[in-house]
DNA sequence: TGTCATTGATAAAACGTTTTACTAAATCGT
DNA sequence: ACGATTTAGTAAAACGTTTTATCAATGACA
């Protein structure tokens, strides 16, 4: 028995250990339903071993009608938030056997051209999105093409399929903080009010201020984006706007926050001595910044884990899942925040 | 004739159509060879476009084994050099019509099994490698699977399917612009010496450094890494071991750039009134740093383009090709960079 | 002795394409 | 008018699996 240069297949197995294919796929499978002699499944196991059968996914999808792929589409890749829960999402992929794929929306082509391409091709099983913009044109076309799916760090409507981190905790968890440093002018430099994860940090910010008894003051918050210069527009903006400067920063992005310091400094106000600054996702940069930045780190490489985990426990018939918030969030105290300067 | 509820089949579109399966195939692939009168194509045209057809391509890579999916191993998402391939990567593979598979390497699968399941499962036709530690014995490995690849921002021995920016080049661009504003003691913060962009890089410093015939001085010489702690070692072991500090400092890295820069604060000395700061990579770091820092930009999203372009164009026997350098580097300037202060 | 389970397998269909080889009809040249 | 050529397609095999249905041999039992 000959063995051929190109890769072994099911056949080659077979004629080598003297059964049908049958058997052999059947054995390789850990099919239960198959009787066979002890004697007869050592032969096919060594002769896979022998052959370095590997069976042919391909094969095996088009019979089964499975890809073992995932899809995950993020809007962008300079945002270093996507890479994180990219490698949670891969790592967990390759633990249970399946491919991940990567779609980037690059502005040509629509979201509605990729999730075709990747579903009606039959290129992947489930999608992973982090990107959510014309919210009920894109689930209305999800729902159509029946691709299950699941969101990350970003909930819709009437979906019960996403992961997320606990964007809310988190900023109450600064706010407090700060808080607990003695502070009661307190700014928010936001993110789109009309993004998800804005709204969750903009509600932890009025919650932390409400239960400690602050009023908050429409003045001290501004919409600031996700950039640095639209932290620097923010900053100038709320200081311009009122009498007396707040004592701390809540700012939506590292991004943002690092555009706030530029401008406080700026404007002679030192951090952390005279303002606090504080910022939302934990990330090298924050480790650069003069000085550096205190920050609320949240556990992105799990979302993109736990989604993953999730979809295919779905896909393979293991129970179904609800909607997940990973509670895990942490201050990560660097030299941004000081108590505040103001007598209590 | 009833629309399936399912994804159309060819064998669909060519019952709507009243044809057989292969006149669909061949007309759908543009088969030159077919003759076909021009009423029936468009009776099948438009069999398609009403049934939504769409080939599978899972079936279609069974038939052809070729999988249309490229997988590109990336060591690591954190460092924002790997998301800026990789999304020029997809942008190629999607316009070409291939998916793009990622496979991160994390510590506990080494790159051998990776390599192995993508390629001996047939799950991709090519591999684009950005990580290649242990050189020789992953080559070895490549070679021994026979799966074409191509190594995007790395050199290595005897392989000429590579693509790179010039690392060189723009290292000696950088060194030559503090030469032209004055500079003469240039110091540079190295990466990994082991390393091939590292290498390049001080390369270029050398070079540029002769060319202006000033002599280089090992004292100015550190080995950095590619950490901000890296670039506060080196940039300290630099100031300690010389009694003139350098006046300009040219770093491989925007965080050990970053890292520099605070260990000069601390020293007393201003940027970039007593010393010039100059990094490679641009980035939106860059600008959030204070000063805002001077950089050497290098197209990376190229780099994966035209990588898989190439791939893809070798899997399609359109023409092999030969190791490719970038050539664009350009200086963008920032804050970090001034005449130097001591007079010609 | 004949029948019924049980054990240990196999044959063959099916998944949806692509492609090679073939054919029926129409047209052409002489 | 008749063979040769061109036009316009089709039939069927093949890619490598999984899975359903089937089957042969063996032993148990009445």
């Amino acid at each position: 028995m000959e063995k051929p240069t190109r890769p072994a297949t099911i056949t080659d197995v077979a004629k080598w250990a003297k059964v049908s294919i049958a058997a052999v796929s059947r054995v390789m499978s850990g099919d239960e339903s198959l009787a066979v002699r002890d004697e007869t499944r050592q032969r096919i196991y060594e002769a896979a071993r022998e052959l370095n059968y590997q069976p042919n996914r391909i094969a095996r999808s088009l019979r089964v009608s499975r890809t073992f792929s995932l899809g995950i589409v993020v809007p962008e890749l300079e945002n270093p938030v996507h890479p994180r829960i990219i490698a949670g999402a891969e790592k967990a992929a390759a633990k249970l056997g399946y491919s991940l794929l990567i779609a980037h929306r690059f502005s040509e082509v629509p979201d509605a051209t990729i999730y075709r391409r990747l579903v009606q091709q039959s290129r992947v099983d489930g999608l992973i999105i982090a990107t959510l913009q014309d919210e009920e044109v894109q689930l209305a076309i999800l729902e159509e093409l029946g691709c299950p799916f699941v969101l990350v760090n970003r909930k819709a409507k009437d979906i019960d399929h996403f992961v997320v981190v606990d964007d809310q905790g988190g900023a109450r968890k600064a706010v407090e903080y700060l808080i607990g440093l003695g502070h009661k002018r307190i700014a928010h430099l936001s993110g789109a009010p009309d993004r998800y994860n804005s709204r969750c940090r903009m509600d932890g910010y009025l919650d932390a201020l409400k239960t400690a008894g602050i009023d908050a003051d429409p003045k001290l918050i501004a919409v600031a984006g996700y950039t640095q210069s639209g932290g620097v527009n923010a900053m100038r903006a709320i200081l311009d706007s009122v009498t007396r400067p707040p004592t701390a920063v809540f700012a939506t992005t590292l991004l943002v926050a690092a555009g706030a310091m530029s401008v406080l400094r700026d404007k002679g106000l030192r951090v952390p001595e005279d303002v606090s600054v504080i910022g939302f996702h934990d990330g090298p940069i924050a480790e650069v910044l003069a000085p550096p930045l205190t920050t609320v780190s949240v556990p992105l490489n799990d979302v993109g884990y736990q989604a993953t985990t999730a979809l295919v426990n779905h896909l393979e018939g293991k129970g179904d899942f609800r909607g997940w918030v990973l509670p895990e969030t942490k201050i990560v105290v660097r030299a941004s925040t000081a108590p505040c300067p103001e007598p209590a």
